[in-house]
DNA sequence: ATAAACTGTATGTGTCTACTTACATAACGC
DNA sequence: GCGTTATGTAAGTAGACACATACAGTTTAT
């Protein structure tokens, strides 16, 4: 009898510069008020589209790791050939590594992980993502048996997470230049996938 | 003419405490009334050893460091042995990582990284840090020199970085067992300095 | 003893912050 | 049109926060 709501799409139109102000400022530096200020609206719109300013957050965290997943199947999809996933990845994120924000995202909640919500949040965030490594990992082995003994593919997914952390964090500090942060993210990749540098 | 100052000799019993504070809480968290409250002191005695909050935060982040190096340094004396310093760190690490909090306070600095003042204090951290790494990894390969090609010793100080990193967020977030997180720092720290799985 | 400097307690204060309320307007189904 | 519901604007509120001030007590060198 009245107006169809609108809020999933609002939602979906807003999140991305809710998850931009989350990067650049962190959880707690992102009032509500700047948030409203960015996505030019009212507080309480907002307020209206999700229960608290947690729960915007939480809803970042998946947003932006669906955004990250979603940006590699597109490159193992883009891309049946002589390669393997785990070094088509490795060779898109030595290139692209960080370009959404993620990590700052997750840096910010990694000092609220006392908090249920957004602990599980990260939980089955770094999860999926783990999960999904392994599983690059595996195929990428199976496919390129060379009989070396390696730690286990459950193990390299972990260190290519922190990987990807390490190149994050030097970068972000300047204490990596561009080039070296791509060796960095394609040797030691290497390394860890087949056991053998390129 | 009159009493003599005993602030540093305060800073020192102090630091420690805010320390904690800072890594259970995160940086905006922890506000001057809780630390005053953990260091039984009122807020303006933290105001006469520190100017503000943010240089007590730096100051913890140096202490914390340089706790951490005198822990594996005095590992590094104690074993004078077959094995080598890197071995002896991995060792080390795979046992007792994380317990001194460091990566809780570096995370929370992360999100203030904007903040000139703290960029450069983790910059400094992470580059001793690096720099620490690096010269064991050196010096372990030049014992144990197998020919094999590897990555170049800085670049896998890099990666040692995260994987410390990786196993205190798979350990904080409850993805990885006591067990498997030695297994991870033990046997991926031993690829990254010669190569090879134990 | 006394002045000078340190140490401690108690109580502001102006600003910021997450969240709320009140109310006007616009769209839709009937 | 009309009732209902979504959408927008503006202002407010209670509490928390970093930092400040005022003042009393204590320790030391002379």
């Amino acid at each position: 009898m009245a107006r169809p709501n609108q809020s999933a799409r609002r939602r979906k139109e807003l999140l991305p510069i809710i998850a931009r102000a989350f990067a650049d400022l962190g959880y707690r530096r992102t009032t509500t008020a700047k948030l409203a200020g960015r996505c030019k609206v009212q507080e309480n719109i907002l307020y209206r589209l999700w229960p608290d300013k947690k729960s915007m957050f939480i809803a970042v965290i998946d947003h932006v790791y669906e955004n990250s997943v979603h940006f590699w199947k597109k490159v193992l999809e883009e891309t049946e050939g002589a390669r393997s996933g785990a070094e088509e990845i490795l060779d898109y994120e030595s290139r692209h590594h960080g370009e959404l924000g993620l990590y700052r995202i997750v840096f910010a909640g990694l000092s609220e992980t006392d908090d249920p919500d957004i602990q599980a949040a990260l939980r089955r965030m770094y999860g999926r993502f783990h999960r999904f490594l392994k599983q690059q990992i595996s195929d990428h082995r199976h496919g390129h048996s060379k009989g070396r003994e390696l730690p286990e593919a459950d193990l390299c997914a972990w260190a290519a997470v922190g990987l990807g952390t390490a190149a994050n964090i030097s970068n972000e500090l300047g204490l990596l230049s561009e080039r070296r942060r791509r060796r960095l993210i394609r040797d030691v990749g290497r390394l860890l996938i087949e056991g053998r540098t390129p």
